[in-house]
DNA sequence: TGACCATGCAGAAACGTGCCTGCCAACTGG
DNA sequence: CCAGTTGGCAGGCACGTTTCTGCATGGTCA
């Protein structure tokens, strides 16, 4: 390349990157022989000489033998493409990694840091990515005293105060939950939420718990809720698919709904906008989580100074459907759904 | 590290990656040593040296500004799941990169080949990659002369004459079309499948197009395919939120579902289990397909011979429930949905 | 006219591997 | 006892950048 433009090697990098003094008439010179020839500038050599690859890592923590969980939850396609989208915005790519430390993945490539998503306390990973000196940031707020440079998460307990606060309103008496056997930081923090709110309004808690990562599960949980001798008036479900599962769980036991039961579920899914009836779903805004613990970490990088603290939190959105009215407005052609953008 | 276990660069790298002749005394000291520094070989130095980063590139095309479909589609984010697994089984870690052939990033990371989905004629991006020397796997059968090492993909025409024959044994007299006006080979093919069977069966066509990446035109559209006064009696929609759509419709207009209307539609969503009623859904097998494309991709760069065609065709699976059967069974309890494990 | 500076470029040292080559010691066979 | 072989390691080059330094040349100013 340097021989075919008739200029040396330092000249090339200089033309190229917009470095050194060189009157117009060189670079212009070099960057058209470099199209011509196609020459595209070794990343390898770059990442070596220069110490920083353009790539972050995201990490999604795994349930079960299968590496992701992207598939049953909305909410992590939604993450991790919002992610992708904030990385290349700003010239990185995102390499997907698994949650296990297998040595042969992660020595693999080269990382300028990297996005965990629900790390657990002690996680591994995060403390070997920190000793390597590498930015780390989570969504969703870490456990114990996981040194994470920066972290992104919703107010899961205040989520769902207001949620019971808002099926307490539509006239629910009893208010279960289905909610998961895993100890991950959303579990945890909305049961307890929710058993305080039990205990604030003085109802005795009914709720379900299953291995979130099993669909399979699920349904069965739905079914033993409802089946329950003191049957809920109301449920709220912890994850994507409580919704269909409890919806068909009602129609099973002849319950309707939202006249005999009050139904909202956490799902960043449409669907629920045109089941029969449209059920009331929490959103967890993960676009926009992604897009700020994406724009945390390449500040982190860049050493981009933040003032304030490291903690971000994204406000959740509850989006009232049928289901949750007591009173279903009069029955009229529903708008088709439209596009939600953030 | 050399100096901190008394022994030559050589040893150390020799030790590490089981070459060269070590006794096992020496092997096992500098292994200790390398744990107890915690050190890592650079993967940059690796890449540089040897030519081989491990590193897949995924790219998705684009509909639209945002760069992926991976939310609408549940199709993309099973696919980019089950090459995330398959890419990691082998070593391997997947990068994912935009469509559009952004310099600054693509020439960020060093590939050792890509996965393409969907890429359209003359696809700048494969052209460019090839000219590099790199393999490239297509998901989709690459239109025109793309010169793609291989590709995956199902026989579309073979599914759609296949679903249609379902619909008219059911009892199906007019059967209508919810397609896309994207150029796209999926929609293409299956678009053109469906004017043949009709031409076949002496049927009027019957089908309204959108832009299949605006979720809000879908509604819109089942909406305008079931107001026409040539009204089908039976819909195939092509893409994922088809099924829900025609549902919000088919009640809008007072239609029963499958009395008066049978609906099938293309889709992974475990949801059209649980909707009322049900609905029968086309599987592309999504999950096949990602893995195969990986191995495919991964036994090229590895220079694993094939002797047989670089071409693989991945059968669907037509998921049938009652949107689709004129008679549905006596209602009883439907069991609870089981995970399809591929 | 000489000192000084700006301009335009080239040389060369790293970055951290992998691998080829080579050297020394010890062992082996005749 | 000596040539040949084998085991055990170290030296050193190359991969393709970035970047620091340095060397000319020509212009400016006192």
């Amino acid at each position: 390349m340097a021989a075919a433009a008739g200029v040396s090697i330092t000249t090339v990098s200089d033309a190229l990157n917009g470095k050194g003094r060189l009157p117009d008439a060189t670079r212009r010179h070099v960057r058209e022989v470099a199209e011509r020839l196609g020459y595209r500038p070794s990343a390898a050599a770059r990442t070596l000489r220069t110490g920083k690859s353009g790539l972050i890592g995201l990490t999604v923590t795994t349930y079960g033998d299968e590496p992701f969980t992207f598939t049953e939850f909305a909410y992590f396609a939604e993450m991790a493409r919002a992610a992708t989208s904030a990385a290349l915005a700003r010239g990185y790519a995102l390499v997907i990694l698994p949650a296990t430390s297998r040595h042969d993945v992660w020595s693999n490539v080269a990382l300028d840091g990297t996005v965990v998503i629900d790390p657990s306390d002690q996680d591994p990973v995060v403390t070997e990515l920190v000793r390597q000196g590498l930015p780390v940031v989570s969504d969703g707020r870490p456990a114990g005293t996981l040194p994470v440079t920066a972290w992104v998460d919703n107010d899961h307990r205040a989520a769902v105060l207001d949620l019971l606060d808002h099926l307490a309103a539509a006239g629910a008496r009893r208010i279960g939950l289905l909610t998961g056997t895993t100890t991950d930081t959303y579990t945890r923090l909305s049961t307890t939420a929710y058993l305080h709110w039990c205990e604030r309004v003085g109802q005795d808690p009914v709720y379900e718990s299953y291995p979130a990562h099993d669909p399979c599960a699920g349904a069965v949980a739905a079914d033993r809720l409802l089946a329950r001798p003191d049957r809920p008036d109301a449920v709220y479900g912890l994850f994507d698919p409580n919704g269909t599962d409890l919806l068909a769980a009602a129609r099973r036991y002849g319950l309707r709904v939202p006249e005999d039961l009050l139904l909202v579920c956490c799902s960043e899914s449409t669907v629920y906008g045109t089941t029969e009836p449209p059920i009331t779903t929490l959103s967890l805004k993960p676009r926009r989580i992604g897009t700020a613990v994406v724009q945390l970490l390449i500040d982190a990088i860049e050493g981009v100074e933040h003032d304030g603290p490291v903690e971000q939190v994204i406000p959740t959105e509850l989006i009232v459907r049928t289901s949750s009215q007591r009173r279903p407005p009069r029955t009229t052609v529903s708008a088709p759904r439209s596009p939600s953008r953030d």
